[in-house]
RNA sequence: UGCCUGAUGGUGUAAUGGUAGCACAAGCGACUCUGACUCGCUUUGUCUAGGUUCGACUCCUAGUCGGGCAGCCA
């Protein structure tokens, strides 16, 4: 089953967004939606992120619109080519299937008759942003006309430069209960505010000496009217433009604006945007543009249980080193989890299942688990491992003798496959399957009871092997050969089945079992989330496998037999080391 | 004492003046060569107080509680 399949299985159910745009589609108000997927390059891309990339891109899809991955640039302080490489790939895998038109990146090719049918804003077929076909769109292609549009703002006298300093500004500003006070700078001349603006542009003056800034209200109510800065002096390179620049543009201002140049008609951000929004329709309102204007709508952040989300927190993981990387596999960030194996239509699920509202909520991540296992079930063939292996001796098969077994690759499958295993005298079992004094409706090994080695037969516990210290070295138990598949008992019902390999055909592997980062159900809300890092998030142990696992590959994802679901590791599993990542145990209703 | 925004079972989310539904979680049971999967059943909800209405989760008024806003971050 393809990405795009599983998904049409499930059709998105709608919300407020979804709503609002329906309107405009039946209203005929726009030629095309147009949204857009704006990351800041300041790091890695997590499942907050799949929200807001399932809704705009989703959007797009749904209405044969187009969705733009632009990347929003335009503070080269904190930004890097490595976040632009990994949210372009992130991007890409997590929507992979959905159709051309609506992945983000500029136009290649012919455009597709959907969207020629439907009308087509002229940045389509004439990218505003320089760049080769294929690329992602960015805030920082667009500098040259966001600063023309600067210049506008100051010729009709919505803008001017201002002197004061930083802390000076912020003095200025007053308080969400105070008015602020008006800059000394705010009445000067257009002709001295377009001189000191060029001249800030060619470099005449240090960091924080002089800003542009729009001209609005110091009194408003709303602190982002009073005077929010456009333009900001920062001598340092850019990533994408290089030298060329030494004053860079503000979020406030450069998102609109560019929105408006992409053609964007739906504008969607989070729920911290919406002080923002009169700001947003107030810069594009003063420049007195032809085209119709993109509207901002906005939704609730993703808050998953036992899981932090916020960049600044993320970093910290990362800085000090409680994880090993953006792409550790109990990070929450894309890379993270495709290591950790959980494929993008489980993500993809569970942030459409998750719903699109204003209400601050907090997600159980059970129900990400849910969404991972249910594919996963479906989607991972079968196999025997044996995480901490314990001994047991089949004392009436001959040491030189193999006794071939068939397995079923996946009993999800219509028409399920098999594969051949081997028991041999001495097979190697799960130590938690085996108890020497068994509490209530232990339905594994125990004193004088009996259990079914999957796909191979049932045996029976005849006695317990110490070693000087009292520990278990092995069990000797005698196996009821004619219980094997195809056998005349084979129909023989026992309570218990567990997994097992042959000791002598197994083979080693390193195995990370991974389990939650975090001990408490939300850690960001506590005083520091760094105390309630879980000490046991990764366990790592040397595993015994069948033999058909020599071969996997990060592509593959198993189950392993009333454990859960692993992967190979794309990264250490290199040089004929077999590595393993658990992306999750089965539901286990006994350890309950 | 400012502005913005929100509130439906334990959690998330529907119902847009007409039977409060779905999913997750929890509990019980069936099935089982995975204590998985699957299937069946069960528990639990409209923030409060008024008002409009034949009828209110939905509309009105007042309150309560929560979140956001004072970066030259996004």
């Amino acid at each position: 089953m393809n990405a795009a399949d599983s998904d049409a299985a499930a059709p998105t159910p709608s919300d407020f967004i979804r709503d609002i745009v329906a309107t405009h589609v039946a209203e005929k108000r726009f030629a095309m939606i147009v949204t857009r997927f704006p990351p800041e390059p300041n790091g890695y891309l997590h499942l907050g992120h799949a929200k807001s990339i399932c809704l705009n891109f989703g959007l797009a899809r749904e209405h044969h619109g187009r969705c733009n991955l632009r990347f929003d640039d335009t503070n080269p302080l904190k930004e890097g080519i490595e976040y632009v490489t990994s949210i372009t790939t992130d991007v890409q895998w997590l929507i992979a299937g959905w159709a051309d038109h609506c992945l983000g990146f500029k136009p290649t090719g012919a455009v597709p008759a959907e969207i020629t049918s439907n009308g087509l804003p002229d940045h389509y077929l004439a990218p505003v942003s320089p760049g080769a076909a294929g690329e992602p769109f960015s805030a920082s292609g667009y500098f040259d006309q966001l600063y023309a549009y600067a210049l506008e703002l100051i010729r009709s006298g919505h803008a001017y430069v201002c002197d004061l300093s930083p802390e000076e500004t912020e003095n200025y500003r007053g308080a969400p209960d105070k008015p602020g006070r008006n800059s000394p700078f705010r009445d000067r001349s257009v002709a001295e505010n377009l001189d000191l603006f060029s001249r800030m542009r060619a470099g005449e003056f240090p960091d924080g000496a002089r800003s542009l800034r729009s001209k609005i209200d110091m009194a408003s109510p709303n602190m982002w009217l009073r005077d929010p800065l456009l333009y900001r002096i920062r001598h340092i390179a850019h990533h994408h433009t290089g030298s060329k620049w030494c004053i860079y543009p503000l979020y406030d201002y450069a998102h609109c604006l560019s929105d408006y140049l992409e053609g964007v008609t739906h504008s969607i951000c989070t729920l911290e945007f919406v002080d923002h929004r009169p700001l947003y329709d107030w810069i594009l309102g003063s420049l007195g543009l032809p085209r119709a204007l993109p509207q901002q709508y906005e939704f609730a952040k993703l808050t998953p249980t036992y899981t932090i989300l916020s960049k600044r927190n993320l970093l910290r993981l990362v800085h000090e080193k409680t994880v090993d990387g953006w792409d550790d596999p109990r990070m929450p960030t894309l890379s993270g989890m495709r290591r950790r194996g959980i494929p993008a239509s489980a993500l993809r699920k569970f942030v459409i299942g998750v719903g699109v509202t204003k209400f601050n909520s907090v997600t159980d991540i059970a129900v990400f688990e849910h969404a991972v296992r249910e594919e996963l079930n479906l989607s991972s063939p079968r196999r025997l491992a044996v995480l901490r292996p314990l001994k047991l001796v089949l004392t009436n098969i001959p040491a030189d003798e193999i006794i071939p077994c068939q397995a079923t690759n996946n009993p999800q499958d219509e028409h399920p496959s098999v594969r051949p295993l081997s028991l041999t005298r001495e097979v190697l079992i799960e130590s938690e399957d085996f108890a020497e004094v068994p509490p209530p409706k232990f339905f594994r090994l125990k004193p004088g009871g009996e259990v079914r080695l999957k796909y191979a037969c049932i045996i029976k516990l005849d006695e317990i092997v110490k070693d000087a210290d009292g520990a278990i070295s092995e069990l000797r138990c005698t196996a009821d050969l004619t219980t094997r598949s195809g056998q005349p008992n084979s129909d023989r019902k026992v309570k218990g089945t567990i997994h097992w390999v042959s000791a002598s055909l197994a083979i080693d592997a390193e195995v990370r079992l991974y389990d939650r980062l975090f001990t408490v159900a939300e850690p960001a809300a506590t005083d520091d989330f760094l105390q309630h890092v879980n000490p046991r998030s990764r366990e790592i142990v040397t595993a015994k496998l069948e033999p058909a696992l020599a071969t996997a590959t990060a592509a593959d994802c198993f189950q392993f037999e009333r454990l859960g679901y692993f992967i190979p590791d794309a990264k250490d599993g290199a040089a004929g080391k077999l590595v393993f990542n658990r992306t999750l145990t089965l539901r286990d209703a006994w350890a309950k």
